[in-house]
DNA sequence: ATCGGCTCGCGCAA
DNA sequence: TGCGCGAAGCCGAT
């Protein structure tokens, strides 16, 4: 099947007597405008079989915690109901602890014909699809769901937005439209399934409590998950929002950005839909389809995204020379954690974090300076912000949050006048910050501890 | 309020 | 080989 999104990562081949076509969803979610899924869907189509979605959530990867496995469950009700209108059949299989099933996916690809699942560039799903494509004994497909422009057009990592703006923007009259119906021609059967975890909205909160997970990071105080949540915050914001993107979005207390940065990671909803919605407004697609598919094939082309490695050789040179400079005030990894430095600005976008689960993009870059300009060293101030990010953000461990972070660190952006610390890398000060935003409304906002 | 300079290197035009 | 220009910068001069 040609199709210029699925690459096979194995070399086995689709076993004929095979009850289904196996979808496995790791990182795209969803029910709707999934290429994976309908990739799926088509194969079984031609082989005359059904389809079965498999989602599953462990226990026990690192910082999982009850803010995670709150937000994915919310999810699992409304992606039920639309699978099954759509006649595909679902397992969603919660594993709390070391005595429940590891075996899920290889249970369920032992009856299929085929298996197929997400094209992810971070090191957590293509770790996954490494490691499970060689123990599979049926064909295995990777699907490129998360771009809109294929990762597959960029043969080489870009250098920065504006060498992979040009292609992209040749290449979005092609993709920027609706993806076709695809009709499920034989429904999955109706029958009991072992590994099924049944979830209803009202029994989440036992569910995360029965986990093996850290209780201590408590579910977003203000961001639901869910593909329901996810089109009412697209909504909203195309509503509410998108006519005042342009001129504020870098002000966090107009409330002009999407929001959409936790549904698009987990794929509860997907950036082409996003991109449809908003199109009237090009800064906006400059964010959603230059800066995040610039993350995602900066995430391709780089083996260690938490390393200071991939930087370009003028960022690793200037701090070179400067990592003997005296940084004053230096704070510990806990007392940024606990939004304990001098700065009511920084710990009020700490604070955030610790609340939502995300940081307001333009406050996130200050955020990520300071860490730099008050840890020990580069290295420390690295792992802080990835630490911070995999503990607490639901927009975390995503290509962009890596994207970003090492973006502090002079990745994709350009030379700047020489200053202690920082070298050449960008400087950003909190003068800067009241001069161009209304830091009191944010620090107000995220004034008392979470 | 607005503007140029700071500094490097990619990619295109020539 | 030369040249323009780049994710959100700052700073000093006007």
């Amino acid at each position: 099947m040609a199709n210029e999104r699925a690459r096979q990562l194995n070399g086995a081949g689709i076993r004929s007597g095979g009850d289904y076509i196996l979808y496995w969803s790791q990182m795209n979610r969803r029910a709707d405008a999934n290429q994976a899924l309908d990739f799926a869907v088509e194969l079984a189509n031609e082989r005359r079989l059904p389809v079965l979605f498999y989602e599953g959530l462990t226990y026990g990867y690192p910082y999982s915690s009850d803010r995670f496995h709150t937000f994915i469950l919310e999810g699992v009700p409304e992606t039920e109901k639309r699978l099954k209108a759509r006649g595909i059949g679902y397992t969603f299989y919660l594993r709390r602890g070391p005595s429940d099933a590891n075996d899920v996916l290889y249970r369920l690809a032992a009856r299929a014909a085929a298996v197929v699942t997400d094209d992810y560039p971070t090191f957590i799903a293509a770790r996954h699809n490494a490691g499970v494509a060689p123990k599979l004994d049926v064909a295995f497909f990777a699907v490129d769901a998360s771009c809109i422009v294929p990762m597959a057009h960029f043969q080489k990592r870009e250098y920065a937005a504006y060498t992979i703006r040009p292609k992209i923007h040749k290449l979005l009259p092609r993709y920027l439209w609706p993806l076709p119906p695809v009709e499920v021609r034989r429904p999955f059967p109706r029958r009991a399934n072992e590994f099924h975890t049944h979830v209803t909205g009202a029994g989440i909160g036992a569910l995360v409590a029965s986990c093996a997970i850290d209780h201590t990071v408590r579910p977003s105080a203000s961001i639901p998950g869910g593909r329901l949540a996810a089109e009412a915050r697209l909504a909203d914001f195309v509503r509410h929002g998108l006519a005042r993107y342009a001129g504020e979005h870098n002000e966090p207390s107009a409330r002009a950005t999407s929001g959409l940065s936790p549904y698009l990671h987990f794929g509860r909803i997907s950036a082409l839909e996003a991109a449809l919605a908003a199109r009237a407004c090009g800064e906006f697609l400059e964010q959603l389809i230059v800066r995040r598919e610039l993350a995602f094939n900066f995430a391709r082309f780089t083996p260690r995204l938490d390393s200071l490695e991939a930087l370009p050789d003028w960022a690793r040179e200037t701090m070179r020379r400067h990592r003997r400079d005296r940084r004053s005030p230096v704070y510990t990894g806990e007392q940024f954690e606990h939004a304990a430095t001098h700065d009511q600005l920084w710990n009020a976008a700490q604070r955030e974090l610790l609340s939502s689960g995300v940081i307001h993009g333009y406050y996130r870059m200050y955020w990520g300076k300071k860490i730099i300009e008050w840890s020990p060293d580069y290295e420390q101030a690295l792992r802080t912000m990835i630490y911070l990010h995999e503990r607490y953000a639901l927009d975390g461990r995503d290509p962009n949050t890596y994207t970003n972070i090492l973006w502090c660190f002079g990745l994709h952006d350009r030379p700047w006048p020489e200053r202690p610390v920082f070298g050449t890398l960008r400087w950003m000060s909190l003068e800067g910050m009241r001069r161009k935003t209304d830091t009191e409304a944010y620090i107000a906002q995220w004034r008392s501890a979470p």
